[in-house]
DNA sequence: CGTGTATAGTGAAATCTGCAGTACTGCGAA
DNA sequence: TTCGCAGTACTGCAGATTTCACTATACACG
C-alpha cells in the first residue's frame, strides 16, 4: 500500500506487519497478496525497491516515488467503494428459525465473544496510548484517533447487538415464533425514530 | 444457499434475487458465484434440481434434500468465521494526513451519504412492515427483526461516525495536526469508559 | 409488430486466498 | 562450540472468487 510507504520506506515484510496490526479491521487482505503488491507497484513505477542485506539474506526495502505520490493523491480524490460487511453469525441469525433456540443462542454468544475480543484489544491500545508519556508517532495521533473511533464503535455495535439479540431470542418460546408481536414490531418502530434523528431531510 | 432453499424451493435466479435483496449487507457474494452454488450443492446431493419450462426457456428449480437439511444443521452447530469489515473510506481516513483537509472531508461526506442511503433503505422497509396489515411471511418476522436490528445499527454507527469525524476534522487547522491534544485523547479516554460498560470482567 | 425491461443464465480472464514449504538469522542452553 | 528452536522473510501453487462481457428468451405495452 502506497499510503504506508508514504509514511516511511519499508520492506514487504514490514508492510505486511503494519497491515496486519492496524489495517486488518477495515482493509482485510491475505498476506500473500500484500507480498505481491510492492512488486506490482514497482512494475508500475510507483515505488522503487533497493536491496539491503543482513549476512546472506537479501530483503528489498521499498520507497515511494513522485509518481507514487501522484497516484496516492488521485486515489484520495477518487470516489470510495461502498463499505462491505460480512458475518456468518448474522447470516445464521437471519435464518435462526431453521435451528434450535439453544444453538441460535450459542451462535450469538460466540458473536458477542468475538466482538468483546475486539473491544478488549481496543481498550489495550487506548491504555497504552494514554499511559505513554510520549510515543514515537504522536504526530499522527489525531488521524489515528479518527480511525480508532470507528473501529471501536464497530465492535461496540456488534457486542451490543449480540447482547440484545441473546435477550430477544431468550424471550421466544422457541425459534419458530415470538409470542410477542408488539415487541417484534418495536424494532421497526424504534428504527423509524432513530432514522429520523440521523437522516437530514426526509427523502424516499 | 441451503438456508434459502430450506424456506422454499427456488430457481438459481430467484436465489440470486433473494441474496441481493436481503443478504447483501452481511453476506456479500458475486452473482456469478451464486449461480454456481446450486450446481455444486446438487453435485454434493444436498439439493435436487428439476427443470421447468415456459415456452422454450428452461429454468431449474432447486429443492433441499434430507442430506441438505442435515448439512444445514451441521453448519449451524459449527463455529462461525469471525466477522469482516472493509471500507475504503475508513482506510482513507486512517491515512488522512496524506491529503488535504478538503479532500478528507469530501471522503467523510461520501461515507456518510452511503450510510444514510442504508438508513433510508432500512426506514423504507420498516415503514412497509409497519404499514402492511398482514404480510406474506409474517411468521418469520421475529427472526427478520433480529437481523434487521443489526443491519440498521450498523448503518447508524457508520453515519454517526462519519458525522462526528467531519466535525473532528473540521476542528483541525489542517490534516497534519489537531492543535488540541486533549480533544484527541478524549477519544481514547471515552473508549476506556465504554469498554468497561460492555466487557464482563476485566480481562487483559 | 417493435421495443424495452425482466428473466435466466454462461464463458473466460484476472485476481485473491489458503496452505505448505524454504531458507536464513539470532539467541539460549548444554 | 554447537544444537535446536523461535522468529524473519518470503515463494509456489492449487483452488476459490470476482469481474466483465455476452447470449437469449418472455412478456407487457403502445
Amino acid at each position: 500500500m502506497l499510503g504506508l510507504l508514504s509514511l516511511r520506506p519499508a520492506s514487504a515484510y514490514e508492510l505486511v506487519g503494519q497491515a496486519r496490526r492496524s489495517l486488518r479491521h477495515f482493509w482485510p487482505r491475505a498476506e500473500r497478496q500484500l507480498y505481491e503488491e510492492p512488486k506490482r507497484l514497482e512494475a508500475l513505477g510507483l515505488v522503487v525497491g533497493h536491496e539491503e542485506r543482513t549476512g546472506k539474506r537479501v530483503r528489498t526495502v521499498y520507497e515511494i516515488t513522485d509518481a507514487g505520490r501522484r497516484a496516492l493523491r488521485e486515489w484520495f480524490a477518487s470516489p470510495s467503494a461502498p463499505a462491505q460487511f460480512e458475518s456468518e453469525a448474522v447470516l445464521k441469525a437471519s435464518l435462526g428459525d431453521l435451528t434450535t433456540k439453544e444453538r441460535l443462542l450459542q451462535v450469538l454468544r460466540e458473536a458477542r465473544a468475538q466482538a468483546e475480543e475486539g473491544l478488549a484489544e481496543g481498550r489495550a491500545i487506548a491504555e497504552s496510548i494514554l499511559g505513554a508519556g510520549a510515543s514515537d508517532d504522536r504526530e499522527r495521533l489525531h488521524v489515528v484517533a479518527v480511525m480508532y473511533e470507528f473501529v471501536f464503535s464497530y465492535f461496540e455495535t456488534m457486542a451490543r447487538w449480540a447482547r440484545w439479540a441473546e435477550e430477544e431470542v431468550g424471550s421466544w418460546p422457541d425459534t419458530s415464533r415470538s409470542d410477542d408481536l408488539h415487541r417484534t414490531l418495536g424494532v421497526f418502530r424504534r428504527a423509524l425514530i432513530r432514522s429520523a434523528r440521523l437522516l437530514p431531510k426526509s427523502r424516499t
